[in-house]
DNA sequence: GGAGGAACGATTGCATACGATCGGCGTCCG
DNA sequence: CGGACGCCGATCGTATGCAATCGTTCCTCC
């Protein structure tokens, strides 16, 4: 089923509704933030950034309320707004996190694969978002075959966050967006993410998805994040390597190998 | 050393800075919600709330964003906003997550707690935050001895977000005061909850981290949550008891042995 | 009688304007 | 010479007004 069918169908309405909004202040404040447009520290009135993005004050007053909510600006009333500081030293317990929420949905998007072919439920969107992952895996092989790796990453996040979406939980889903926001932050920061070696297996853990095989699919997540999480720490030498003691004793034991 | 000594010295910016923020319209519509004065699927005009809550549209409508982003409302452009439904059947998820949050802050603020000792670090508001927990702790056992167990939930609210504050995560403490607000909306939605029983764990977890002991107070904290949930899984039957296959079990057995 | 289209009401999105509050700095008094 | 008081610019908080968009309803035409 070629994907371009549905959508002029009903038109802008489910347009809007779930994909294209047509990126908001905040989302535009928030991209240059994560990109480093906005270095932390950095003071934004509310009569700067309106001039900067060409909208009234009202629109950027919303996305700093916003933004503030999740933890990018930092805002004390009548004084100013600034940056927030990249949470370097949170990046362990983020990814801790992130293994746990990613693992829910990942168990839960396979129930629902379950659940979907068994009659049960007749989800409206999962034919939608399943096509959608298929597009970003060939996407993602294709850039992996040009050897041009720094899409992987924006790719990489957006296949986790349609994962989530398809395990139906808005709820976590909402907390996993926030908190990829902060990883990619991370990321960003410091230094650019080689994720060549991570990548397959993404098909392989939407295959247990498909397959309908949840203890699976959350195994195979929760190996994928913690890679994810000791590559991170790999790269970026801390005085303590993980709180999770597994996590550590695989940091150290790679280290001492690669020398 | 009184509570009341220090807030009138420097006067209202401490104290508009963390605490006594004088209740926003978000935070009030928020409480509403979860109150259940606010029902779901009730549509939400941006006029009726500034009516209703006596201020412009203005504010209404920087709320209404936030509360969005929390998932309290589900907005559409140019159409209007509606109630959002109670995530009933993400409530084990949420739970899972919330266990790995908590565990996590847990560990932080025992390390935290012994880098202060050790002398590494000189938090500021560790002793305020270490008091603030005190005193719940305190008015929490006189709830418990007049046997008014109804304001136990929100005091057990308290003294988690108060901890994650003491871990010094801005981001872990962000995340799980959304997760707490959800799960008191579960709670508040369906039953009473009692938490006379877990109600003495607390003082055992806080001094976990008083003695710097991050391995203990993770391990308390994972079984204190771990509890909670099985707690909420017993008293709202539902088909599958939990995709922890360890949770699912003693949720079985104790339903099993309690008839 | 049914289907397509246009006009209307309702609601949000944004811009402008004004009032309230805070931090900084000069000045005055002790 | 040091500290406290008061003024002032800056910034936020809120109110009001207008334009854009959506859903609906009614009218017309087939």
């Amino acid at each position: 089923m070629p994907p371009d069918a549905e959508p002029p169908r009903h038109g802008p309405l489910e347009e809007r509704r779930f994909v294209a909004r047509p990126l908001s202040v905040q989302d535009a404040i928030r991209r240059d933030i994560i990109a480093g447009v906005l270095t932390p520290g950095a003071r934004v009135t509310e009569a700067s950034l309106a001039q900067r993005y060409d909208v009234s004050r009202v629109p950027v007053r919303e996305a700093l309320r916003g933004l503030a909510s999740e933890g990018f600006i930092d805002s004390r009333p009548h004084v100013g707004s600034r940056v927030a500081a990249i949470p370097v030293h949170d990046a362990d317990d983020l990814f801790a996190v992130r293994e746990a929420l990613e693992v829910a949905t990942a168990r839960g998007a396979a129930r629902r694969a379950a659940a979907l072919y068994s009659g049960d439920e007749s989800p409206a969107d999962w034919w939608r978002l399943r096509r959608e992952i298929a597009a970003l895996l060939d996407a993602g092989d294709a850039h992996v075959a040009d050897g041009d790796l720094d899409p992987l990453v924006a790719i990489n996040d957006q296949i986790h966050i349609a994962i989530a979406e398809l395990s139906g939980s808005a709820t976590l889903t909402r907390l996993l967006r926030q908190l990829s926001w902060k990883i990619e932050w991370l990321y960003a920061a410091d230094v650019q993410s080689r994720g060549k070696r991570l990548w397959p297996e993404h098909r392989v853990l939407v295959g247990a998805i498909d397959a309908g095989d949840g203890e699976r699919a959350a195994a195979l997540m929760a190996a994928h994040v913690r890679e994810s999480r000791i590559g991170y720490l790999l790269r970026h030498d801390v005085t303590t390597p993980s709180a999770d003691p597994a996590v550590a004793a695989e940091v150290a034991r790679r280290r001492s190998a690669d020398g």
